[in-house]
DNA sequence: CGGGAGGTTTATACAAACCTCCCGGTGCGGTATT
């Protein structure tokens, strides 16, 4: 007889028992089985597949509380909601955040204490706060669950800086282990998550990239006009309800008023609306009551909504990981579902914009300079440079890559030992943001050569995520047109003369990831200068590329 | 980086070409004011 694997029965019980799931997936037993052996995780699983319940179930299992960093307090309230609903103690969960007063505080963290709630949800910015941090510690927590972990990577460097001394915080915390849980995540964001969350040798689980009942479209628009055209067209051959991306607020607002003109009735969404309309809209289309919903990248993280029959975008995302995770959105149900790109090269101009320019070398060597005096508090630092937080968080994490900073125990932040000079220290944080740049705006290229490309777009979206799909999608433009010859002769070792995820290094761009083949063009992922589409004759021809042991 | 608005120049002067300026995403938290 064969025993079952360690943990699962338990973990099959409880989910039973306490959630009334009647089974698990095998890439969810697998994740869960890994928190029960105290091994970090890195989980990325399409939404709606489950992905709380992989921390949520071994959670109840666990001596010691849950702490859950989850991104959007709106998503929060909703997760906080559904374990509230089952009004078990063993799954009650409280908050700490902005919304919630001291008193609200105190009481959460009592509840915890005394074993009357199970999960403390919080955001990267209370945890950084040293007196809520020493709080939280105190519960000593069993598992640390980071929802939405590809925020680490997508908002940590620039937008929400807290985000990337996660890792730092989790280990003043008492640095119980981890679960990172995502929908998506590319291998330069995996890598990020990685290194920023400080994960031991983590399980990795990866499943469902390839949305079968997705059908990917592209039209390239020569005027603005054939793109509204083509919208319409969309309009009226489909079903409601469906979500628009558009790259401003501003084209947010007179889209959704020409729509609703042209008799096909719908509603705006963006980060620039008040609180009170913005969760109003969020529910009424949950609710089915927003047919069409025209909206900038702000909606939609958490959003588990079965029945979304299309998603248009009206401009080129700024990557493949932000259109994957937009479209993905889309035909959760399993129905068919449309997932319609129209896309101008004007477009570029916005996301070029948006990737920023270089920091101020100055300010850079002022900061490192400061730091030297020893140890001190952002806020000090925020007064003596005259920087605003953001700014200042963008530099330090930059000066911190370059050794020049470091984060205290205290949480106060200092200059290493051994830190590089000022200047130095500012010039390498420099090459550091150029990098990132650099690769950030190959991203963009790309999602641009996803545009353009004459072959399967399953397979190359695959191929960047570092997954492999042996066969044509057959659910893309591409595939129905017949682009995909079926006959083709078997590819050989000239076609594809580096194994797909092998280390390569390139004469001038360094060492890199071979992500996959196309035709006669190969991609690959370098450290240093992002993706890159190489011809296979060019490169065998001249030599360019050597395979690195790995 | 590029589009759009609005103004100015041009000289095949009731239009087009050119110029300049402004704008552009994602959210936490806390503070100040009603």
């Amino acid at each position: 007889m064969k025993l079952p694997p360690l943990h699962a029965t338990r973990l099959r019980r409880a989910a039973r028992h306490r959630f009334g799931w009647r089974s698990l997936r095998p890439e969810q037993l697998t994740a869960m089985r890994a928190v029960m052996r105290r091994r970090d995780a890195l989980v990325i699983l399409p939404t709606g597949a489950g992905k709380s319940a992989v921390y949520q179930v071994p959670a109840t299992l666990l001596t010691g509380p849950t702490v859950v960093i989850s991104p959007l307090l709106a998503l929060q309230q909703d997760q906080i909601a559904a374990l509230n609903d089952r009004d078990r103690p063993e799954l009650r969960a409280v908050r700490i955040s902005s919304a919630e007063s001291a008193g609200q505080r105190a009481a959460a963290l009592d509840e915890i204490r005394s074993g009357r709630a199970r999960f403390l949800f919080t955001t990267p910015e209370q945890l950084s706060n040293p007196e809520r941090l020493a709080e939280v510690r105190a519960l000593r927590p069993a598992l640390v669950a980071v929802d939405e972990a590809h925020c680490i990577s997508a908002w940590g460097h620039d937008f929400r800086p807290d985000y990337l001394a996660l890792g730092h915080l989790i280990r003043e915390l008492g640095r119980p282990p981890v679960v990172a849980l995502t929908a998506t995540a590319s291998p330069p964001v995996r890598d990020d998550i990685v290194e920023r969350l400080g994960l031991r040798k983590p399980k990795l689980v990866v499943s469902g990239l390839d949305r079968t009942n997705l059908f990917l479209e592209v039209a390239n628009c020569a005027t603005e006009d054939y793109r509204w055209r083509r919208l319409l067209a969309l309009l009226r051959a489909e079903s409601r309800p469906g979500i628009v991306y558009v790259p401003t607020r501003r084209a947010a607002e007179e889209l959704a008023e020409r729509l609703t003109g042209a008799d096909f009735p719908a509603k705006y969404y963006h980060g620039g609306m008040p609180a009170g309309p913005r969760e109003e809209l969020h529910e009424d289309f949950l609710a089915d009551r927003v047919p069409i919903m025209v909206a900038t990248s702000a909606f939609g993280m958490g959003i588990d909504k079965p029945n979304i029959r299309w998603v248009v975008h009206m401009a080129l995302p700024d990557a493949p990981d932000s259109y994957l995770q937009e479209i993905g959105r889309a035909g959760r149900d399993g129905d068919p579902a449309r997932a319609l790109l129209l896309w101008r090269a004007e477009d570029v101009g916005l996301r070029r914009y948006f990737t920023g320019g270089a920091p101020d070398q100055e300010e850079l060597r002022d900061l490192a300079a400061l730091l030297r005096d020893g140890p001190t508090t952002r806020a000090a630092l925020r007064e003596r440079t005259g920087l605003g937080a953001r700014k200042l968080g963008q530099l330090l994490a930059l000066l911190e890559q370059a050794g020049a900073a470091e984060t205290l125990p205290d949480n106060r932040l200092g200059s290493p030992r051994y830190a590089p000079k000022p200047v130095d220290a500012a010039s390498a944080a420099l090459a550091e943001a150029e990098r990132q740049q650099t690769v950030q705006r190959s991203r963009t290229d790309m999602m641009r050569a996803f545009a353009e490309a004459r072959n399967c777009r399953g397979q190359f979206l695959l191929a960047y995520f570092g997954e492999r799909l042996a066969k044509p999608c057959g659910h893309c433009d591409n595939c129905h047109a017949g682009g995909q010859d079926a006959a083709a002769p078997a590819r050989t070792e000239a076609d594809e003369p580096f194994p797909v995820h092998g280390t390569v290094r390139h004469t001038e761009w360094g060492t890199g990831m071979v992500l996959g083949y196309e035709e006669d063009r190969m991609t690959v992922l370098f450290d240093e200068v992002g993706y890159k589409t190489l011809s296979v004759r060019v490169v065998s021809e001249q030599g360019l590329l050597e395979p690195v042991d790995d």
